[in-house]
DNA sequence: TATGGAATTGAGCGATCACTCAAGTTAGGA
DNA sequence: TCCTAACTTGAGTGATCGCTCAATTCCATA
């Protein structure tokens, strides 16, 4: 009986992300986004409730990709070890080559920029922001310890603290090229983070 | 012959740093300026110039007090890489015990929150901050190319990419930090990227 | 003590903010 | 071929944005 929806949602929201990604939450104004996905106040508000809803909806989607993203770089590779360097380089690859018509619009990781940008103002975004990186450190923690339980790791390493160690180096890689620094250096950066793996190996690197 | 300043433009400045360190630029309005300096528009303007301008007068104290804490905390060790993983250690504990009564309002660089936040807007105040974060990594790569030249560092280490390594740790850290996680969390996160530099040593570490 | 002038005030500027809603549009079912 | 209901539209809401400026205050000097 009713009208069909002109516009696909999958698109908008991943118009959402990259609005959001680059821009953050408060110099993202609802005229750009009526731009950029191309719709009217009224279908944003009918589809999304509100601009705090779309940013949630669009931090979730982000979320969701990253998530994809690394499990396809860091479970092909041949140990979680291994698979967590490889995803570092890739990391700081898709740094290097951020921009407007990349696959990153910027380097900045979106959960930290929502974190570092939103304080006690909307809570529930940066909750759920917050909720993410939880699970990340999680996922992170659970293949440090299979890890070890290979023999990969020495057995005094303690999963969940090296997964918080690796976590910041993600964090602070994404960080490290926002600045006016050459693709190289990020690079370079991508492969030393890796390197700081090596003391926590049983056998010596490479 | 005219009237004096009613206000200490030097205690203006510091209100100002701690408001728009913790709520970013975009988040700070003119009415919590207001506020927080206890003075009205046009001697905000007169005193300022604009919102920007401000913001650039608070980034630049910032700079020079991060500068000064950095120093103290790293020269007063006994060697440039002890210093290192001294300030990593203060900076680890400044961010567990961050808030608004503490001397970090949250944990989160303000150098790293204006590159992040700021993207083609203002571009004057992203090179402003740029500037600075290319300053920290001289400063750091003199000190770590002293430690090359003392002995404390391999002879086949490259200061300035170390240099790069250490401020990306700095950075991860602290947006770690911003992330809802325990002090102790933190605290062993500073305490585990000071070991990074172990490799880098001529003698093996303990 | 009178006064020149810098410092301060605060009402209010136009612009933009996030958001609403009545009216218009359009496809599917009867 | 209507009718109906979901979808879209865009002018317009009050609030708030960064900012201006004429009027006022008050200290330092003459």
């Amino acid at each position: 009986m009713p009208r069909s929806s002109l516009h696909s949602r999958d698109e908008a929201i991943d118009r959402a992300v990259r609005l959001f990604w680059s821009r953050g939450y408060h110099a993202t104004s609802l005229k750009d986004i009526e731009q950029s996905l191309d719709m009217r106040p009224g279908s944003i508000y009918a589809a999304f409730g509100s601009k705090a809803g779309l940013f949630g909806t669009a931090l979730e989607r982000y979320s969701r990709e990253m998530g994809t993203e690394f499990a396809q770089v860091a479970l092909g590779a041949e140990s979680p070890v291994e698979g967590i360097r490889r995803y570092l380089r890739e990391v700081a690859k898709a740094c290097a080559g951020a921009g407007a018509e990349a696959d990153w619009p910027v380097p900045g990781c979106m959960l930290v920029k929502t974190i570092l940008e939103l304080g006690d103002e909307e809570p529930a975004i940066r909750e759920q922001a917050n909720q993410v990186l939880a699970e990340v450190e999680s996922i992170l923690t659970v293949r440090l310890g299979e890890a070890r339980a290979a023999g990969e790791l020495r057995s005094d390493v303690q999963p969940r603290r090296l997964a918080r160690l690796v976590q910041a180096q993600i964090m602070g890689l994404r960080a490290f090229a926002e600045r006016d620094v050459s693709k190289r250096a990020v690079r370079e950066l991508g492969e030393d983070m890796g390197r700081i793996l090596d003391p926590y190996l049983t056998a010596p690197a490479n």
